[in-house]
RNA sequence: GCUGGCGUAGCUCAGAGGUAGAGCAGCUGAUUUGUAAUCAGCCGGUCGGGGGUUCAAGUCCCUUCGCCAGCUCCA
């Protein structure tokens, strides 16, 4: 009789039932209280409406959690949507996905949407959800959907049914009267939004194609209660305060020159300072783990872009072409091509590998005028760049010296949280298949060995040769990639490279790149907002301001200063002829992480009154202590 | 590149057809100062560039350069 018994397990409960039961009826069955919103089965995240198969297992979402917060975002979007057809009842509708800290929605209008309509859009939205509005599925045909929608003129639900798979069900969700095609998930009930918030509108193309219509994007986003809202309205505002080019200006790191042109960055002296520092830490590292330090030109032959590939691959990347005498000439968007004829400058044995070159290598290479952002995104840029040439099975011990030299770089910046990805064989690829999978198997062998955890990029790997990149996450918890390692059995081809094995043969080695910043430019950008410009001591473009009270101390501050160059720390002196607390204030603004006073008690006593940036009082210390103090002061970050 | 917004003193910003403004910075002077702003005076601008409308243009229009946000994490 019973042909229709199913069994669910939900959690660590179960249910029989005599026929098929959703979500929402197996839940009110259990008696689970409302703070279940939705649950996840197989993986997906699915709402009340959801009919699970016999035997499924029912992981429940609760409305505090993140999947949660998935379902509340999706469906605050929806009231957005209908927020703003029943303001402008003309606009029509298109996509209002969950991104990662919130939604958006894309509207096509031919209104501007202003500050002054999101507020307008808030409080209608308030409305809305104040009338703790259910969320009703209903599924429909295809027909159906476009007729409805046809009616509507809402052309771009229409193209998104017409394009949709015909064996897919479509599906739509009421809200009052207003409804949108949606396959879901949603909260039952608008009460769930307890505190949402717009926060901009920004252009958009219908499908991200520059080609078709132009959108209007609302931004914006929601949580479960009113606190998480701010804390995380408090961080858009941190990372805003910590905005490197708004920093940059305000410290004097860099700029960028209108008249020098876009995308092309001026080092001012403390930036160029800080570089320095970064730079000569680095030739240091490098020629202790056997690299040789190289310089390359800035142009070559067009041909030797040609020999490369990239006139055919990188050309719209490329600088457009200069003759000199008869010959074409390009600026270079890549080391490599230099650092492979410098390998093939006289016959190389297998004693003489791997061959490691390393260069702190300017390119230039042209980016859409849209993309350019501050340090982030330049068009002239510094790599710490690398090759190094070896057989294959060479590539295990080169690739776990990159990352011990990585990890080592990364920690000295205070980065220690990162994320690894191991890039594999795309569709198209050169190479042999068994060329691939050995120096695959290197790259995981290698990070293994460390237990480095790291995630698989099936398929994602350059048509070249696989690669590893590494992103790490800085103290406001954003990822920035920056170092990356890549096998190419592509450039050693191109340009004939070989090298003669121990049984006098000539065979070919494989080139890894590799680069630890990616660029000095970016990563000092990383630096400014990581440190939020209160750069630690080793780094700071000085280390200690020394401020007088008065015209008396300055013989003795004078003598401080001495004392404190000669032994290579970074002194800024202000004798001028203002008060103390002015000077304390200049200083604390230049965020310099320490400032030594001195009065008379000071120079009678031959001390320095130290405090350090953010107010701390170390207080009378002699020079050499103070010499001590600050070459001794590892602290990974001063407190901004 | 495209869509939208914005370019006013070194910096941060006000002025929205009728004589270009403020604070800070800078310069000069007074003050000799003890842990986040001493006081006063002065200097500073072809209002991003070019063209137009008007008796009159930061202000309106066109064009150009630059900056900012965004440009499929799919119904």
């Amino acid at each position: 009789m019973l042909t229709n018994f199913m069994r669910y397990y939900v959690g660590k409960k179960e249910l029989d039932s005599e026929k098929k039961l959703n979500l929402g009826e197996i839940f009110c069955k259990l008696e689970f209280d409302s703070t279940v919103i939705g649950a996840e089965i197989d993986g997906e995240l699915q709402d009340f409406y959801f009919f699970p198969q016999d035997e499924s297992k029912i992981k429940p979402i609760f409305v505090d959690s993140q999947k949660g917060l998935n379902l509340i975002r999706h469906s605050t979007a929806h009231i957005l949507a209908e927020a703003v057809q029943a303001t402008y009842p003309d606009t029509k509708v298109t996509i209002g996905p969950v991104i990662e800290n919130g939604f958006y929605y894309d509207f096509y209008t031919d209104r501007t949407f202003t500050e002054n309509d999101l507020e307008i859009f808030e409080n209608k939205m308030q409305e809305i959800i104040d009338n703790q509005t259910s969320f009703v599925k209903e599924e429909i045909s295809r027909d159906e959907a476009l007729k409805l929608f046809g009616k509507m003129g809402e052309v771009f639900k229409e193209e998104i049914i017409n394009d949709l798979d015909v064996k897919e069900s479509i599906s739509i969700y009421k809200q009052d009267g207003w409804f949108d095609l949606c396959r879901g998930p949603h909260i039952p009930n608008s009460k769930y939004i307890k505190s949402f918030k717009l926060l901009s509108v920004a252009g958009s193309y219908w499908r991200g194609d520059e080609t078709r219509e132009s959108l209007q994007r609302i931004y914006g986003t929601a949580f479960f209660n009113k606190k998480d809202l701010s804390s995380y309205l408090k961080t858009v505002e941190e990372a805003k305060k910590r905005d490197h080019r708004k920093l940059g200006k305000e410290l004097d790191l860099f700029s960028i020159n209108d008249d020098i042109g876009p995308g092309l960055v001026l080092w001012h002296p403390n930036g160029a300072t800080i570089r320095n520092i970064i730079e000569n830490y680095w030739r240091e590292k490098h020629i202790e783990t056997n690299y040789q330090i190289i310089y390359t030109p800035h142009i070559a032959k067009a041909n030797l872009w040609e020999t490369s590939g990239h006139l055919e691959f990188y050309s719209e990347n490329m600088f457009s072409q200069m003759e000199i005498d008869t010959n074409k000439y390009q600026t270079k968007p890549m080391n490599c091509p230099f650092h492979i004829m410098i390998y093939k400058n006289g016959l190389k044995s297998y004693r003489d590998l791997p061959v490691k070159f390393a260069e702190i290598g300017t390119v230039y290479r042209y980016e859409r005028s849209g993309v350019l952002h501050g340090l982030f995104r330049a068009r002239g840029f510094t790599q710490d760049d690398a090759h190094i040439f070896c057989s294959l099975d060479q590539i295990e011990k080169e690739v776990s010296d990159v990352m011990d030299l990585t990890i080592e770089f990364l920690n000295k910046f205070g980065f220690s949280d990162y994320e690894i990805y191991v890039s594999t064989k795309p569709k198209k690829y050169v190479g042999s298949d068994d060329e691939w999978e050995s120096a695959t198997n290197s790259l995981k062998k290698s990070l293994d060995n460390k237990s480095l955890k790291y995630s698989i990029d099936d398929g994602g790997g350059a048509f070249y040769g696989p690669k590893i990149d590494l992103k790490i996450k800085d103290v406001l918890g954003r990822l920035w990639q920056c170092s990356t390692v890549q096998v190419d059995f592509n450039l050693p081809k191109r340009f004939d490279l070989e090298y003669i094995s121990s049984n006098n043969q000539r065979l070919q080695p494989v080139m890894i790149h590799r680069a630890i910043f990616g660029s000095f430019e970016r990563f000092f950008g990383i630096l400014i907002e990581h440190y939020g410009g209160a750069f630690p001591t080793w780094l700071s473009p000085y280390q200690i301001r020394l401020l007088t009270v008065s015209d008396e101390q300055v013989d003795f501050a004078n003598e401080v200063a001495d004392n404190l160059k000669s032994n290579n720390l970074r002194v800024y002196l202000d004798l001028r002829n203002e008060k103390l607390g002015l000077k304390i204030r200049e200083s604390e603004i230049s965020k310099v992480p320490f400032i030594g006073i001195i009065g008379n008690n000071e120079s009678e006593n031959k001390t320095i009154n130290i405090r350090r940036y953010g107010g701390e009082q170390i207080g009378e210390i002699k020079i050499d202590e103070l010499v001590k103090l600050i070459c001794g002061d590892t602290s990974k970050e001063v407190v901004s």
